[in-house]
DNA sequence: AGCAAAAAGTGTCATACTGACAACATGTTT
DNA sequence: AAACATGTTGTCAGTATGACACTTTTTGCT
């Protein structure tokens, strides 16, 4: 079927169809400085050229979709150690002025401890990186502002039907840190007492005994308990 | 970018880079006599030759993903007029082994009406086609079980959370009816009083004014109050 | 030492939703 | 007319929700 040639020394890939590029990109979000931000990294070629636009890649030609996911985060920001979760495939015909693209989007969750250790940097290819705040981007390349909506979207809906939140924070965290990661996610203030309650109940958390000293009253420290991570809140519609 | 050659009389599409196959495949449920179905059809080459597989196949050149959904169905089994959503894409680069396919499987459901008015039938190049009960399905060809299991998952869940049983029923029904879609779908007995209780509550349907005669007592006919088909119930999880 | 400021922590009440549960109504069949 | 099949309806106890304000503990300043 996939038949290689050499034109010009150059090796071609040949088929009997058009086929499109197969690109993966990430959405990987991170809670920093009491900010939602993503990022991203500017153009240094035309289509787009100084525009900035969601990491991201080529699949390559024996490599799994989640995979290649990982590998160009890795490439292009040094990240690694994070939440991957497929998010959406978008693919109309001209969405890249060049060739027939085909992005399978992933969304990705960082830890505030894992940004600050791994030294997030752009990398070769790639121009210059950087972390923006979700409620102030810049204007984006392709299609990337849609995915970035449904991305926060899809954030947003995690956030409150599963146990996600801790993807966020460090190992220990205080209960007004988790609340105001839920606060600027969800973009709007949350009740203090009614979110407390809420989250002690649903047993994903638990106090480590430490404590959180320095601002002004002392803070219990929580982290989430073992296998709640990814504990799809399993609420029945019908009984 | 793309490069049209011609070899041996025979085009072919040359790229730099190599790229894989980009295919769109459809989970079709209905619900006919009691039983959620899905489409399927028997593969007539190999491989996976005689094994029963999804309806999809390739995406055009400048063809939208939900577009080639749409075509496909069209194509292979006469459906139109149907709800789509896309579901997943999958791409482990074993699962065909004939080349390296990548496929984004879309979520598609069709009334009882449409069914009966479509006359729904195999097409040219795809062989058999068949309705078959989502609970005893036959083996499949290449990842398509576990695509359909996800799906199944999807409606399921999807039924739960907002107004989406309507799409499988004719456009007035009862509320045993009703239920009985829920039942089959979710695979358990439900409360009848308070599923009625809940639909209801819902708004989401509304009585038509006529009765179904015929079997015992008659039953209140309903049909889903007009924009309400994807109303996604925006419980929010903190207020 | 005393006071103000900042953040942490805590409880109640009225309402709505949930799930468990059984009897009666209306038409068909024999 | 009696048996049968299906449709329709309500209560009650338990739990979850959302609205709402004050006290506690520490820091920082004077």
């Amino acid at each position: 079927m996939g038949e290689i040639q050499l034109v010009q020394d150059k090796a071609i890939y040949c088929y009997e169809h058009p086929r499109p590029a197969v690109t993966v990109d990430i959405i990987l979000f991170v809670f920093q400085e009491e900010q939602l931000r993503v990022l991203l990294i500017r153009r240094a070629n035309e289509p787009f050229k100084g525009k900035w636009a969601l990491p991201g890649g080529f699949i390559g030609e024996n490599e799994d979709l989640y995979d290649a996911a990982l590998r160009e985060l890795k490439e292009e920001t040094n990240v690694s150690n994070v939440y991957l979760e497929q998010l959406y495939t978008v693919g109309k015909p001209d969405r890249d002025p060049r060739t027939r693209v085909i992005t399978v989007a992933y969304f990705a969750l960082l830890s505030a401890e894992e940004v600050a250790q791994q030294e997030v940097h752009g990398a070769s290819d790639a121009g210059e990186t950087r972390w923006w705040d979700i409620y102030d981007l810049p204007e984006l390349a392709f299609d990337h502002q849609q995915i970035l909506d449904y991305a926060l979207q899809r954030l947003r809906w995690k956030l409150e039907w599963t146990a996600l939140g801790f993807l966020l924070l460090p190992s220990e965290f205080t209960l007004s840190e988790l609340q105001r990661v839920y606060e600027t996610i969800l973009n709007e203030p949350l009740d203090k007492r009614n979110f407390r309650r809420k989250i002690l109940a649903a047993g994903v958390i638990e106090p480590t005994g430490n404590m959180r000293a320095g601002d002004h009253r002392p803070a219990r420290l929580y982290r989430f308990t073992a296998t709640a991570i990814e504990l799809e809140q399993a609420r029945r519609r019908f009984p």
